[in-house]
DNA sequence: ACTCTTTCCTAAAACGTTTTCTGAAACTTG
DNA sequence: CAAGTTTCAGAAAACGTTTTAGGAAAGAGT
């Protein structure tokens, strides 16, 4: 491949003329400039990103973390979405994306990482464990970075996207005690996740508002997993309890619950009814199609890329950005009016 | 951030013996080694990737083409199971993944985006006009390139992973003669995939075992697309005809088919049976559950990661390599018993 | 004709590595 | 102990850019 200096000797000019000219400078005559841009043209010459990034430690990548599918509070589907809105709108800006996956070097810092391979700007879609890692700090405080949905919720300083988690759980526990529901057990997900506290202050609001004393007993956290959930609602449902309505803070650990309590053999809804969190592709498919809280992922994802790029762009005034994004519920099949 | 000279620095010896060190060269005493080792990671040394892939030419980014959602030939969650498993092994060999999106720069030809920006290999996941594209042959014939399911079928000199398109298509055109059709419109894809033209063989293949004769006329070319596959099936089921059953060459044309379908008030599969391809995660939940072939992505996306990594570390000895993964039948509710 | 600008170009350093080549010191060997 | 061998470390070039500082030539103003 041509390189720089393949041009400055078939222009005659210097490397650094050539180099003014392809960058736009302004201090290269007419000629000279048009002189080397159809060479550089004819002899298929494109910059070598190493070579530049080196000196100037800029790139025009913009780099994402996320969450491993084994950690299920983000699933497939929920990844996809955010990734393809990130895509679309960084492209537009004229950025690439690059995925750190690279697993041979798990013992190093999201800082290195991404210093080392010189992203402009990082977002964040980090599930369980990751979030807990001390050295995420390091990462925010050197780089823009983004947030996306789940945030260490000890960390303040961050820009972040997220639903509007404590409206949208309000919402659903309104829903249910509207169908007489009072003892609602909320599986809550897990304690770092700021999402979790939200959704559990949402919840309280409303039994607040209609006057039902918040039981502490039926706030159950856990990791945000199928697995986990499952083996939370057996065992809860297996003493005798007056709880007629469960609400967890995602659709998959709504799926861990219906399961336990079909295997304990109550009906959903007929005995239990059931809210989730999410609205995953499966859930309308699920039997019974699951009621939950729809999360609008491609604005969410919209949203933290248009953050990340202002940021970079705009050279971080300091300022901190936090995007709210109304999620509604979704009413389906998988609550039913208590009877009183 | 620490460099290669900082950790000179502080252990007392020079950049290259550093250097070595770290690269496991074997003129390096295995205490000084040690030390170098321990320094580094207190140090929180990373190389710089840039100056590293400056000298060596080398990368550890796998790059990503992928489609426009735009074009429905690859709907989201097809991409996203690709990326999935791709993501995947790349990871665990030590590689990232760099998804190109930068729309700031679209003359340039894929070679070019993928050279300048050094990475070590492309998978190329393409859909329609892109398919077409001219400087296409340059990038695979300077860099490591797999192509995953959609090929131009002109070019045969490429690595490949696809779904046994043939056999499948045979499978499921079997089980619409099984069920007493004879009169099969195949809507095959448009004319540049290699795709299209294997499941058109399948079809061909399933008629003529059971000695049905093929109609050339009911084999009709269209973009991938639910559009295209709805105007197309809308103008040919207005006139008269004999045809009882669907063969469609993607899901999202067989809801074409079927939007079509009944909007001319014929049912599903009361009248007219529909079988798709792919798979898509709606299929199952789609009125009528869809009859259709399951292609593996997962594994498609797992192989043609191995083969990329593959070729890239040993250094290409010119074979080419092609994949092809079972896909299979699923058998649902858009099928339906021909009365005879 | 002299100075002052402006215009255009170049030399050279710098970025952080890898790798080849050279050589000092320490061992072997007979 | 001389000569050969091995072990280990360092110097320096190279990779392909960008950018700073400088300066020659041409033009402008008096």
């Amino acid at each position: 491949m041509a390189n720089i200096r393949d041009i400055a000797k078939a222009t005659g000019f210097s490397v650094s003329t050539v180099s003014k000219a392809l960058n736009g400078y302004s201090d290269i005559n007419l000629k000279t400039k048009q002189l080397v841009l159809k060479t550089a043209q004819e002899m298929d010459y494109t910059p070598n990103v190493m070579a530049r990034g080196l000196i100037t430690k800029k790139s025009n990548m913009i780099g994402i973390f996320f969450g491993d599918q084994t950690n299920s509070g983000f699933d497939h589907p929920f990844f996809s979405e955010f990734l393809r809105s990130i895509k679309d709108v960084c492209g537009a800006e004229g950025y690439d994306i690059l995925i750190f996956s690279n697993r041979k070097r798990e013992s190093k810092s999201y800082k290195s990482i991404c210093i080392e391979n010189g992203v402009a700007g990082v977002i964040l879609i980090l599930t369980g464990d990751q979030r807990a890692d001390q050295n995420i700090r390091a990462l925010h405080e050197t780089l823009p970075t983004v947030y996306i949905d789940s945030v260490p919720h000890q960390y303040f300083n961050v820009n972040m996207v997220e639903s509007d988690n404590e409206s949208a759980a309000f919402e659903a526990t309104d829903y249910l005690i509207q169908l007489n529901h009072t003892r609602i057990l909320k599986i809550a997900g897990d304690q770092i996740a700021k999402a979790a506290h939200d959704r559990v202050a949402g919840y309280k609001n409303a039994l607040t508002k209609h006057n039902i004393p918040v039981d502490e007993q039926l706030i159950k956290y856990c990791e945000f997993s199928q697995e986990q959930s499952y083996k939370l609602t057996k065992s809860f449902f297996s003493k005798k309890t007056d709880v007629t309505a469960i609400f967890a803070s995602s659709d998959t650990m709504a799926y861990g619950a219906i399961e336990a309590l079909k295997e304990l053999g109550y009906s959903v809804p007929g005995d239990i009814s059931v809210i989730g969190f999410d609205d995953i592709d499966s859930a309308a498919g699920y039997s019974p199609a699951l009621t939950t809280v729809r999360q609008q992922r491609l604005k969410i994802g919209q949203s933290a890329a248009k953050i990340l790029i202002n940021i970079i762009e705009n050279n971080n005034d300091g300022s901190i950005q936090r995007v709210t994004v109304p999620a509604h519920l979704v009413i389906r099949e998988s609550c039913g009016n208590r009877s009183v």
